[in-house]
DNA sequence: AACAAAATTTAGGAATACCTAAATTTTATG
DNA sequence: CATAAAATTTAGGTATTCCTAAATTTTGTT
């Protein structure tokens, strides 16, 4: 029953997922750019995951893909690894939220199912990473997220942070810094309406966050 | 200065580095054998681990491959990363002795510098795995081994079991349910020259082990 | 020493997953 | 709507690492 995927296949679906999860379509360019791949190599693993059998992908060219029943499947297991795995380094190794993001992205390809539940089990069953993105149960389902974009709040609303999506090391230290992280609470002061820059009250400082920052932040209201 | 190889690399390093320890020599066919890869792909992987700048093996045709020092450092650095990672599952996450080696097997080429020393910090810097057997210290020294095969031990001979030399599962619990595990105190009571049975004392029960098993368990006396 | 068996290497090939350069298709714009 | 720009695919390669079949070399035995 349980199918084995080589590294790189595992690594589209789960760029494929990330990038539709979102709502973009998982182009060949903007998989390339996120694989850090050049697009006709791209377009050569598409074909192969589309013609796999069960296929992995939908493909019809130059229109992008999406995740077929199987596809998903895969993507959500590497994903739950991904994400246990950060949250397990945080809390039994003591690396920082910052840290955490290469070194799950290579172990997340060769951990056992077993290695999976043990490292849940011990935590206790999270559902968030560190982060505070949500993690696919063990069963494969993502869990219903319901929070906004910082970048869509307006002046007088609040709320608390509750993710954070970015995998830069050098943001997350900087929102680290501000306290820009999961469960602080937040208000948007004012906003500038041809930069996109929000002013936001967080505990006792006052930030002036671009586009480039806000649109990474997801607020609970 | 730290030199990255593949996961085939790095076990072909790591099996001649355990064969060569043990004074055989790391023929193409040992080797064939122990990574389950046909004869003429290591021919053909040695050729290239040989011509590799700096070379990893010496090589002469039909006379087998020895380690060179740039060799031997990479095959401590991952024998260090599996023995670490064993009894790391053991101490973290309750896998039991004849569960880990597997799982080690596929960490050990992902994990980072940072993450090696995390678990050894945790853990105390541990000396030997689960199996009793010698971590490489961080700068990649073997520690000096001083035990005996119990296969060489004859009767009125005893000591203390400081390490089985196996990764099979079943033999694993075997000995384990007989109580042969790193620590147990032995006493040989009989030796059978021709079939090379050793007749063992261990706690309460007494044992009939074949050389099969013998050479396998190692003796502190 | 000659021959058979065993070990090893050579030859030829396959699968995976990348690449650059060039051609094609889609899209955006004046 | 024609054309330039952008996106995508096709064409042709490379690097790894594995395979089987056949040839060669070494080893062991009369
Ligand atoms: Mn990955
Ligand atoms: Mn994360
Ligand atoms: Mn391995
Ligand atoms: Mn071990």
């Amino acid at each position: 029953m349980k199918k084995k995927f080589t590294i790189s296949t595992e690594d589209y679906l789960k760029t494929i997922y990330e990038l539709t999860e979102n709502g973009e379509s998982a182009s060949t360019n903007a998989l390339a750019q996120k694989l850090k791949i050049s697009a006709p190599s791209v377009t050569g693993m598409i074909k192969k995951l589309a013609s796999a059998k069960p296929a992995l992908v939908e493909y019809q060219k130059h229109q992008g893909v999406t995740l077929t029943r199987e596809g998903k499947r895969a993507a959500l297991e590497v994903i739950r690894h991904h994400r246990l795995l950060e949250a397990w380094l945080v809390q039994t190794l003591g690396y920082s939220w910052d840290e955490v993001h290469e070194e799950a992205e290579r172990l997340e390809h060769v951990i056992s199912e077993d290695f999976e539940q043990r490292i849940a089990a011990a935590m206790g069953h999270p559902t968030r990473d560190p982060h505070g993105e949500l993690i696919p149960t063990a069963d494969l389902k993502m869990p219903p997220e319901d929070s906004t974009p910082l970048s869509a709040l307006r002046p007088e609303q609040s709320g608390t942070i509750q993710c954070v999506k970015a995998a830069d090391t050098d943001l997350l230290r900087y929102l680290e810094s501000l306290g820009l992280i999961p469960g602080a609470a937040i208000e948007v002061k004012d906003y500038s309406p041809f930069d996109h820059n929000l002013t936001v009250k967080v505990g006792r400082k006052t930030v002036v966050l671009g586009l480039n920052v806000t649109s990474k932040i997801f607020i609970a209201m």
